[in-house]
RNA sequence: GGAGGAUUAGCCUAAUUGGUAAGGCAGCAGUCUUGAAAACUGCCGGGUUUGCGCCCAUGGGGGUUCGAGUCCCUCAUCCUCCGCCA
């Protein structure tokens, strides 16, 4: 969410932004915004006068009780009048509160100065690599989809009669290789980059759904269950961002650092038809995640760690990458600044996105409340969040078993992942 | 699922038959001190205002009332007990 007072000083500030953006189309909720924010001061001042006024004749009849001297009957009789007066003004004004909020929620975070300009995906700018790794893969390549299969180590059609589509199962040594990622993950940011390990629930109410971002704007996107109340988390962002949510931080434990395994749960709405193969698009993987929260003034030193705490993982799996800035066209509306990373897959001869590293500053910090005081003396802060897939497993995968593949089509186990799996070779 | 109790500021704790949130700790600044501690003084929830001030704030949301921390309804969380259950 964005300070009121930013958009009430510099409303031309915010409206460039939403054209980098490509939302040039919301311009109007910021005038929209101004308006409502014009009239409800004005009919606070109104009913503010009238509560003062009814504080001090409630206190006047107070005294005329207590004292036992002449009648209050005549001011209770006045002030029934002004309660109701203040009634109906309260009411009004609840509408414009609620409309300004649902407006404030609804618009997307600043930008950092360095996010590219650009329309869409294809306007990203290179922003490391590619880091290339050798493979030895000079013979007619499977994809994944066909090395699961001959291998029987993913069972997609399983997954289809159990679930429906794009609910893959991991079998046998795959399902063993799956939680050898997971564990290399949680191992690797735990031990080396001193995160704190969390398990959060993979259920959540909505409140911690708009602290973090995901609603209302990505509600369609969510799984729902509407007799509890409860969302399926999309990524461990979200419980663990709300850890803290409505919570004064201490200063001396900044920066907070966890790392979360999570299953997560997309809907994929509207997106039916492209990626839909295999791993490529599913709506239940696996994923390890960075939260970080610090104060304002190093969170870009904290992106850039996330950042490389993440490429470690694929460095030691010694998988292909390269990183990506986003730009204004492409970047989630809840960052402010974001880096995608992208695995190799020889097989689909492209690159996969499989991380996503993004400072969102204290756009998520003011909607969950989340704050610090930076000294004894000065009023508390919101604190910046951020967050790192470190790394998603399913796109992961994907690369992992096409680079791996042997030319008698078996996949060799990464050397790191050796201790996890117990085993060197699948098939 | 049922019964009872609890929730007050960063933390801890008060508030007559309903009369408009009192203190303490921690923290910050100052006085004092070679320095520190102690002591003393001030600040110490949010909004608004140049300022005085005014408004809001007792877990969330409603209601009764001229006036609600206090009475009523409802929800959440925690504790105790009963029931059910892996």
């Amino acid at each position: 969410m964005l300070d009121i007072n930013l958009i009430r000083q510099s409303p031309d500030d915010v409206i460039a932004m939403l054209h980098k953006r490509q939302m040039g189309g919301d311009a109007g909720k910021v005038h929209e915004l101004l308006d409502i924010d014009r009239s409800r001061k004005e009919m606070v001042q109104r009913t503010d006068d009238l509560k003062a006024l009814r504080n001090r004749v409630s206190k006047e009849i107070a005294d005329i009780k207590r004292t036992g001297q002449g009648s209050a009957e005549e001011l209770i009789s006045q002030m029934k009048t002004v309660s109701d007066q203040i009634s109906v003004l309260d009411a009004e004004l609840a509408v414009l509160d609620t409309g300004m909020e649902e407006l404030l929620l609804t618009l997307p975070n600043r930008l950092h100065e360095s996010v590219p300009e650009g329309r869409s995906a294809e306007d990203n700018v290179l922003y490391k690599g590619p880091v290339e790794f050798s493979h030895d893969l000079g013979f007619t390549l499977k994809n994944h989809l066909e090395l699961g299969r001959s291998l029987g180590i993913l069972d997609f059609e399983r997954g289809a009669k159990v679930s429906g589509a794009g609910f893959p199962v991991y079998v046998g040594k795959g399902a063993r290789l799956e939680r050898a990622l997971i564990n290399f993950m949680l191992d690797t940011h735990t031990s080396n980059h001193g995160y704190t390990e969390v398990f959060p629930p993979f259920l959540v109410n909505q409140d911690s759904l708009r602290g973090t971002g995901q609603w209302p704007k990505f509600a369609d996107q969510v799984y729902h269950m509407p007799e509890d109340g409860l969302y399926a988390i999309p990524t461990a962002e979200v419980p663990v961002t709300n850890l803290h949510r409505a919570e004064m931080l201490d200063a001396e434990k900044l920066p907070i650092a966890y790392v979360a395994y999570s299953a997560c749960f997309r809907r994929e709405a509207g997106s039916y038809g492209k990626d839909t193969r295999g791993f490529l698009r599913v709506h239940q993987f696996n994923k390890v995640e960075m939260v970080r929260f610090t104060r304002p003034e190093e969170s870009y030193d904290a992106l850039e760690q996330i950042l490389s705490h993440a490429e470690a993982i694929l460095c030691a799996l010694k998988i292909p990458y390269r990183v990506i800035t986003l730009c204004g066209g492409d970047i989630s509306a809840n960052a402010a600044k974001c880096y995608d990373i992208e695995v190799w897959s020889p097989a689909e001869d492209r690159y996969l996105e499989a991380s996503s590293v993004s400072n969102f500053e204290d756009y998520q910090a003011r909607r969950s409340n989340i704050r610090f005081k930076p000294d004894g003396k000065s009023k508390p802060e919101f604190v910046h969040t951020l967050n790192g897939s470190g790394l998603a497993t399913s796109r992961l995968m994907v690369s992992l078993l096409e680079h791996y593949q042997t030319a008698d089509g078996r996949i060799t186990v990464p050397e790191v992942l050796r201790p996890y799996t117990g085993f060197d070779v699948i098939g």
